[in-house]
DNA sequence: AAGAATCTCGCATGAACATGCGGTGGCAGG
DNA sequence: CCTGCCACCGCATGTTCATGCGAGATTCTT
């Protein structure tokens, strides 16, 4: 594990909080002092009381609360990098069935963590997350792999189309008109209208920018 | 954990091995069987080895090696998934930056575990992916993050576009002509050519299948 | 009340496309 | 050897599109 990188060196692993919850925000806190090579110095009840709280002085990690009062944790994490590009912050949810886990992941957090989550793996995640890792609770993790492999459907299957009919459909979804694609290929354009015909039946598409719509969709390109 | 749901049950958490290296295969083994609570009855050298051997008594894991001589484990994983529905496979690989990741998430492996991670985290993984987690070591999620983000970059941003362009653009990718949308929304056939030329300014772009390709990119469809 | 944005509609012209028909040659498998 | 699949080439017809120029209506902001 790469945390001896940082725990164990002259400078402990500064991390803050930020939840609403008075109990869990203490407790992070006092988790976080009474364990060798971290320190909390810093606890915040929103979003907005940690942007001008924190200061010029960022922690290495920030344990972000996802629902909170005023903005929340899924928007305020932007906030956070804006102004602290190098703050890994680190996403808290009470669920995992939470939707603003994708939000919150496409607005920055590098991890994300159920608050069930053990104080060790949690102390754990916290290093990880300062190495560059991207630590998130298994319950989670399972929901992003989901999203993720329907964003890349078929790869490879439904595939009739040969490897230059793919060629062809992905200068054309560029915006290429035939007389430039052919001229790329190097063919003539009659070549190029004979293969659009094919990919046509194959995809029992009509014009080129269903053509493109499907295969994109379909993973083709 | 949820790890208590089947690791302390009266049936051990049955576990199978594909790796060509006999060392790893034979450590992992066992470190299983060392292990309460978990049973490694199967190992196998390759994916095509493992396919036949498991018969009709398949374990709740499969640990599968990536680089496999024969087919890669990143194939092999959808060979698995279809024989066996209910298999959970974990990937483990010495290297975070290898590209299989992402093939073999697409291709159904529900985890990925470097080889250098400690034993008794790979047990919990192991119990957690069969609970229907996903562990992943850090190093790999961050990549999977990364490529997560760049998926859906936009979403609400850049989008000049108003609802009408929006929708109307939905319908061209679905291949109708200008009439037809035209019909389709009470309007004339001038209106909607007006509206394309607006939504090629916006996309900066110069034909269907170009606007429909950027639009199906940047999740504005 | 002025201005901006959006939606509506019209016309004209050249370019691009969809689809019909035809043909040659190569290479794999039955 | 023949049949199918692929890549290549040609032509002709009618349809659709891209883009130039206009204009009037609504709604919301300033």
């Amino acid at each position: 594990m790469s945390k001896d990188q940082i725990v164990g060196k002259d400078r402990p692993l500064c991390v803050a909080v930020v939840d609403d919850d008075r109990v869990t925000r203490e407790g992070l806190r006092l988790i976080i002092n009474s364990t060798p090579g971290y320190r909390c110095e810093h606890v915040f009840d929103s979003v907005e009381a940690g942007v001008v709280g924190l200061g010029s002085d960022p922690p290495d990690v920030l344990l972000l609360d996802v629902r909170l009062p005023g903005m929340d944790g899924s928007q305020g994490v932007r906030l956070f990098r804006e102004r602290y590009p190098d703050l890994k912050v680190l996403m808290l949810t009470n669920y995992a069935e939470d939707d603003t886990v994708f939000e919150s992941i496409c607005n920055g957090a590098c991890g994300y963590l159920l608050k069930k989550t053990p104080p060790a793996k949690l102390l754990d995640a916290v290093s990880e997350a300062a190495c560059g890792g991207a630590p998130m609770s298994p319950q989670i993790a399972a929901r992003v792999l989901e999203v993720f492999r329907k964003s890349k459907p078929a790869s490879k299957v439904g595939h009739n189309l040969t490897p230059h009919e793919v060629r062809l459909l992905g200068l054309l979804s560029e915006g290429h008109s035939y007389q430039r694609v052919a001229d790329g290929l190097s063919v003539t354009i009659n070549t190029i209208r004979h293969h659009i015909r094919s990919i046509y039946e194959k995809l029992h598409v009509h014009s080129k920018s269903e053509a493109v719509s499907k295969a994109l969709k379909h993973g083709i390109l």
